[in-house]
DNA sequence: CATGAATGAGAATTCATTCAT
DNA sequence: CATGAATGAATTCTCATTCAT
């Protein structure tokens, strides 16, 4: 009844060919990205591949959720640990552990705008979209409305408006990212304008970094 | 021998392509459009549309600089009878004729997204982006250091990373709009928090709309 | 080592794998039916279905000697009680126990028409169907010849004919059965005719039903 | 504007394709028939057939179009030269100029069984089928009602009985002669047999053979 | 015996591009 | 110049069958 292969190795071989398969989105981009080219990657054969995923799209969208699962992690465990205040809070879970505005990008990053580019005229991709917007809309404003009502925040504009302003910008930059060499985007002169921006416009006095 | 048609008529038929492609490109996105689409939407016969375009990306980057004309010429026009002020010709060349942030969008800007990030790996296009990035940017840096001066801008920042931070912002909201539904985006909301600041930044005083 | 598990229990598991194949073949049609199909409706594991049968054909096959078993029996125990006539006998073999034209029609003739048709260039498979033409035609040619030493029926026509012509009947009505519904096919009134057919092929008189 | 070669080169290609696909169908059957073995015996390329035929379907349909064609030339001209009597015009139109049951058959009617039995399940070719079916029908029913009228045949029966029991007998004749060897079905003497039987129902003498 | 993961041959279909007319 | 027939490389996906555990 039960599988002869343990669990854990099935689950070792999906994790594996998530792993193969995220190196060669990365190198490849997503639609370049053939099912030819995972399975050389993660060394399995067709049929295997299909097993775990049934197209291109599923197992992006694996690769997607994975990447997820980090995120709410991470941001979860900073959330608990950061108890000095709602804007290094903030900007934890936008730079990452630190807090601080480095040069480094998911290189997923990439691909992931292509998916949902290319996707965009696709109800379901589209969908999927708007879900995952939400998500990280819902991180961000709910921070905002915190601070807003600690006090720490001023409410001259809409939280909401404001963690728009944050995804924009953070796609923006990976766009640019994606597409220029790094000379080109100056990640870190740019992201530390943009923390300038978010003080001016939950803080409001010229307190920055 | 001169030639057997005129070369007036050469130049119309190709325009007509380009603007048939161009519909064509907004409506299914640049790498689900077949020239099969451009041919029946533009009436070109296979071969018609290989004799002026040799393939899908010279198509495509024909159109970009078709737009990047219109683009220079109204900014030139801009440039010139906008005399107010340094301030009002920036947020002329970014929101257009009337200065004040819309819901318009360049319906071409989802496919030009893809076409730079698809390509990304090309190393062809990825030049050709990186000269369009130039471009773009050198247009507002110049004004900014006009400005700067000018003394109508104040210099706490350097000219060309705020250049940078508008290109990225447009970028994002390009992206965003591209995928999300325009009540997702706010458009209009973002970009009044975005001019704000901009302000803020370039001259200092908080004269919000 | 005596056997681990009861030979009855495989007798079960196997029957009651049969008897879900069938299902599906009526559902989907041979060709169309997949291993997986079956594996799901009998719910039993990919190897367990290729231990009782090596492959897609053999496991029809299994279905059919099924079904021959039931119909020898059948017919047989049939041919006991009617001591009426050799007609009413003829009838009861072709309409079953109450010897009637009806709308009944075996669900697996459809998929066993497309096992043959399909098949129709393999050797193995051409063989089988003609074995079982042979024993169909042996039932029916030998109750005719029967019939006709007993002066019941009259020997204007081989009785081999007359026996082929109800099997291609029985295959013509099958066939447009399976692909028509039946508001088109008219079964009764149509086999009423056959029967009418072989009256007058078997006894000449014009009394039909 | 027009196209550079000749309509006439366009036609015999398609043809050519037709001819060749028909051998190949006569060959393999239906599901057995690839588009692979089409475009080997056409001497096409890929894109090529593709061109003519969408897909598989298609093609095949394409085939019975056309022998649909031929048969309606035929029939049509047999029922102007027949004038001698109705008897004589259906079995011209059953078994051919000659109206003499023989051996020869359609060599692609097993793979048309294929294709409507194969495709029973599937909306469009269920219709197709239909539509085939009622043709064949108003054929026959056509001519049976004809010879009522006139007086020649008696009308114990519904034309359109009649008329499906010949089509379920001819189909029948077909299946069987698709799956068996020729020496087992004995088209010839069955179809003198059914011949007979009908001369009995429509005209009632019993002037057998 | 049972299990189901893994295999890989094979089929269909698409589309950019070429080239004879 | 214009035309559109022809090409064929590429890609996706399916499924019967095998075999290690």
């Amino acid at each position: 009844m039960s599988p002869r292969v343990s669990e854990e190795h099935l689950k070792q071989r999906r994790a594996s060919i998530l792993k193969a398969a995220t190196g060669v989105f990365i190198e490849h981009g997503y639609e370049k990205t053939t099912m030819k080219h995972v399975m050389d990657a993660a060394g399995v054969s067709r049929g295997g591949l299909y097993q775990y995923f049934s197209n291109k799209e599923d197992l992006f969208e694996a690769i997607l959720e994975e990447g997820l699962n980090e995120e709410a992690e991470q941001s979860l465990a900073s959330l608990k640990k950061s108890s000095t205040s709602y804007w290094h809070l903030l900007m934890q879970i936008i730079f990452g552990e630190d807090a601080t505005p480095d040069t480094n990008m998911d290189p997923l990053a990439p691909s992931k705008l292509e998916f949902f580019i290319t996707g965009r005229n696709d109800e379901r991709r589209r969908a999927y979209g708007e879900r995952r917007y939400e998500m990280g809309l819902k991180i961000y404003a709910d921070i905002i409305k915190e601070g807003q009502q600690a006090g720490e925040f001023r409410t001259t504009h809409h939280a909401d408006t404001i963690a728009r302003s944050i995804i924009t910008f953070i796609d923006g930059l990976a766009l640019d990212h994606a597409i220029l060499p790094e000379e080109k985007v100056r990640l870190k002169e740019q992201s530390e304008l943009f923390v300038q921006y978010l003080n001016y416009a939950l803080i409001g006095a010229d307190s920055s970094s």
